[in-house]
Order: structure tokens, then sequence, then C-alpha cells
DNA sequence: TTTATTATGGACCGCGTGGTCCGGTATCAT
DNA sequence: ATGATACCGGACCACGCGGTCCATAATAAA
């Protein structure tokens, strides 16, 4: 073990802490105040283990997007069904209607908008984020077509893209207050549109 | 005209600039700094014409959204079809790929992101806005409904939602990046869920 | 036990924030 | 001309922000 008094708190801990509290409020909402309450960090603590805000808040979103796609991934090769796959994540977004008053949406789709072009390395990285999780949505349609529930003249790769649209406008329309519902029914002109 | 002297500004000029630059940043975004170099306005002028910046805020919103849906409403009116109404809508979010490295988005769509549910006042408005542009694609659904563009088995009113979740979708893919040519084959699935 | 190393808490800092207030002044009705 | 009206610029305010720094405490290696 190297010298010096060991860490007091768990790295990845912090992080996902982090990664929480930017998810809920965004970069410019979150104050450092929040950042230290969320993790249980001291200030000097939480400026070792992140150099600054700004880093801070780009590991978190690269930390998410490590998620989401590893979480997906499992999902689709859990289900037998590329179909039932592709349904399930965009029901799982109306689901959110349901679930909580102050949904937090899609940590990437919420910092697109904050930060549109501004920050060039975090447009980088949320556009990282879109390509592996279109990845995700693409292998998924392709497997729906291997089982004949997706013709196969459609373009995956579009037909990916596509899906990680929908999704994103999904994620927009809860925060609109849209009706569980109507989110249902969006979800089903979304999935015809596969056929 | 009434005793004392004269605004030296225009009401709804400060208003529709105090409105871009909210929609350019944000709420939390846009600093009063920002809003008084944005309308020309002096500090005190700004106070007497709106009261705070969280009022200028709403009074910005709702602005935004008398224009968006009245303009919306004139181009459904001038277009004749209800279907190429709906195309050009689409494409237009997928142009803003083209015309600016730093695309705004739909206002709506980025304050409902921003705020989510925390404050009712500002919820509400975005509900509100939502609807009437739901209303106008309503309308146009309908239309193209009448002409045969889109079959009559269709819901207008599920249909309008869907269009209205799948143009909040192609506002954040503008910002996630994507390309021009991709956006555009993901109208071309969008419009083919209509058939 | 000493020494080197590292984490911790909190005082501290400069700055920009949203917001208030007032003295000066331009413009009105009379 | 004059008094009433109300806009304007800017000084001013308290506060919270992100960030730095240092004295102290805790641990590992010697």
């Amino acid at each position: 073990m190297s010298a010096g008094r060991p860490l007091e708190y768990e790295p990845d801990v912090a992080l996902d802490a982090t990664m929480q509290a930017f998810w809920r409020r965004g970069y410019e909402g979150t104050s450092l105040r929040d950042l230290l309450d969320a993790t249980g960090l001291s200030k000097s603590s939480f400026y070792q283990a992140f150099n600054s805000k700004h880093e801070a808040f780009q590991r978190a979103l690269s930390h998410y997007c490590d998620n989401v796609t590893s979480n997906l991934r499992s999902r689709l090769r859990a289900g037998d069904s590329g179909w039932e796959f592709i349904e399930s994540v965009l029901m799982g977004a109306a689901e959110e209607v349901l679930s909580s008053k102050d949904p937090r949406g899609c940590m990437i789709v919420n910092v697109a908008t904050e930060f549109s072009a501004r920050d060039p390395r975090i447009r980088e990285l949320i556009g990282d984020g879109a390509k592996r999780v279109t990845q995700v949505f693409v292998a998924a349609v392709k497997q729906a077509q291997s089982d004949g529930s997706i013709p196969l003249d459609k373009d995956p790769n579009v037909l990916g893209r596509y899906l990680l649209s929908s999704l994103s406008g999904l994620r927009t329309m809860v925060k609109a207050g849209t009706s569980h519902r109507a989110m249902t029914e969006i979800v089903g002109v979304i999935m015809s549109a596969l056929k």
C-alpha cells in the first residue's frame, strides 16, 4: 500500500453521487454546495478527487454513458427479441411519468440541450454517447430483422438513429407533462414505423 | 398621452430581445448583464418593464409560444397540403444543422429540460405551449386526412402528439451533432409512420 | 518513535449575481 | 414658464459562487 493517510471515501461512489446530482440539476443548476452534499465529501477532498467542477462534470457524464450503454446492452442480451427490447426501452421512458414527479430524463439529452455546441469537449462526449446508444439500437434492429419482426429492406443504421431521436422526444414529452396514456399511444406510433 | 417623460424603448422590442437571450442561453445561463445588453435597457428600466428576472422569463416564454404557434398556423394556412406542412416543419428542424453552428433548438423543449417539474408556474406554461403546438399538428393531420395523404382510420390527436414528440427528438439530435443527411433520413422514417 | 506522506475541515478570497435606491433630468399638461 | 411625472444611469448591497490555502490529523514506512 502506498504511504500516507488512506482515502475516507469510495471514489466510484463519489463519482456516482456526482453523476446523480448533475443528472438532476444540470451543470449550471448544480452548485458546488450541492455536489459536496451529494457526495458527502469536504471541499478539499472534492477538489482532490476531481480537479474542478467542470472536470467532475465531464467524468460524471462519461460515467453516465458507460452505465446507460452497458445497461442497455445487457438488457438486449437478456431478452430474446430485438423488437420487444426496443418496445420496452421506449415504454420505459413512458413509465417515467408514473414513477416520479420530477423526471430527470436522459442525462445526455439534458446536457445536449443545456450546452448545445458551446463547449467542444462536452460536445464531443455527447456525440460519443449518442453514437454508443445508437449502436445498441442498431444491434437491436438487426436482431429484430433476423427473427423477422422488422423487414429486411430497412436500413438498421437509419432505424437506430430514428429510435434514438424518438426516445429523446419521449423524454422531453415526459417533462412537458404528457399523460401516461398519451405516452403509450405515441410509443405505438413510433413502433409502427418499424414495420 | 399620459403625463411624464415617455418611454425611450419599445416594450415589445425589449420583450422580443429578452426572449432571444433566454432562448439561446436558458434561464440560469442568462445573466442580468446579458439581458441588459440584449435589450439595451438600463437596469432600472429593465426592472420597471419586467419586475424580476423570473417574471421576464415567464413573459419571454409565453411570447415565444405565441410566436411559434401563430407562425405555424399561418404556414399551415398558406400551404395547401397538410402533409407537406408537416414534412416542411420537420425538415426545418433538420435544416438547423446547416444554418447555424450553435442551434438554439425549440425554447419550449429547452425550458422543459432545464426546469423539468421544479417550478409549477413554468411547468404550466410549458404544458400550455405544448398543447397549443400539438393543436396545430392535429389540424395539419386532419387536413392531410381530408386530402387523402393520411388514412382516415388514424387518430389525429395521437398523431399530433406523436409529431410533437418527434419534433422534440429531432431538435435534440441537432444539438447532439447529427449530420444533415442522417437528419433527413430520420424525418423520412417519422413520416412513414403516418401512412 | 520518528519521518514522510496524504486526507480533511474550514477559513478565506475575488468575483459576479440578482436586486434596490436615489439624484438628475427629459418630457408632459397646464 | 412651471410643477408634476416618471425615465435613466449608476452607485450600492448582501449573497452565493467556484476555487485556493493552510494548519491539523491520520496513517504507512523507516
